[in-house]
DNA sequence: CTTATTTCTAACTTTTAGGTTAGTACCTTA
DNA sequence: TAAGGTACTAACCTAAAAGTTAGAAATAAG
């Protein structure tokens, strides 16, 4: 049998690697995606549920993820207010990186 | 008032998402991963590899995948200077990570 | 009345990433 | 003699990312 190999490109600003690094490549986004996951999540159940980031750092990458359209928000005009966070289509399609990212973890990481 | 509490996994330092994103979640890491691949390759390569990463960020990645066992490196005495870059067996458990990259790139980035 | 709740904004500081320039060592080629 | 190739290291500085702190707005609970 014949061993199929892989070619491999040079990895310009074109690459797919790189072009999904650079919208997802921040410190908390994967894992902000991985948080909200299949659920309807409220602002402050997501903060909870990622212990040591910052509000800044939360509702700032909350505000690239809606505008990219990884995430869509549902603010109910209440008081105290309610906003309700849940991945999109595009959103749904990042799930993989972060299930491969949290296998990594789980069976090569001490 | 009784109201049934929805279970979240809360993200702490301990799950396996943020322990894989603090070793590979550098803006160039994974890129340098995939690059590698199932080769040996030559430093220089891998510059001509990845256009417009500086000569300072690929050593400082380098040095540090190989610190961390990801990368094993060989030099060869000689004149001028060969040193063979190639994945360690650890290093080849991250390749799925990128490929699931490059799979949502391709498909899912215009 | 005060206090708490919830989502979010703004100003400011610190930390990290990255850019630039220079240089090392030794041999080969022109 | 000089320039080129190769794989780095070091020093310096700027830009970007992230963290810290404070507070607003509206209402309900105490």
């Amino acid at each position: 049998m014949e061993k199929s190999q892989k070619i491999i490109f040079a990895s310009d600003e074109n690459c797919p690697v790189r072009r999904s690094l650079n919208l997802l490549g921040g410190k908390w986004t994967l894992l902000i995606l991985f948080q909200i996951n299949e659920r309807i999540i409220r602002y402050g159940e997501l903060k909870r549920a990622i212990p040591g980031i910052s509000e800044k750092m939360l509702i700032q990458e909350l505000n690239f993820l809606v505008e990219h359209k990884f995430v869509s928000k549902k603010a109910y005009p209440e008081i105290p207010p309610r906003v309700e966070y849940s991945l999109t289509k595009l959103g749904l399609k990042t799930l993989p990186i972060a299930d491969t990212l949290a296998t990594f973890g789980l069976e090569s990481l001490t």
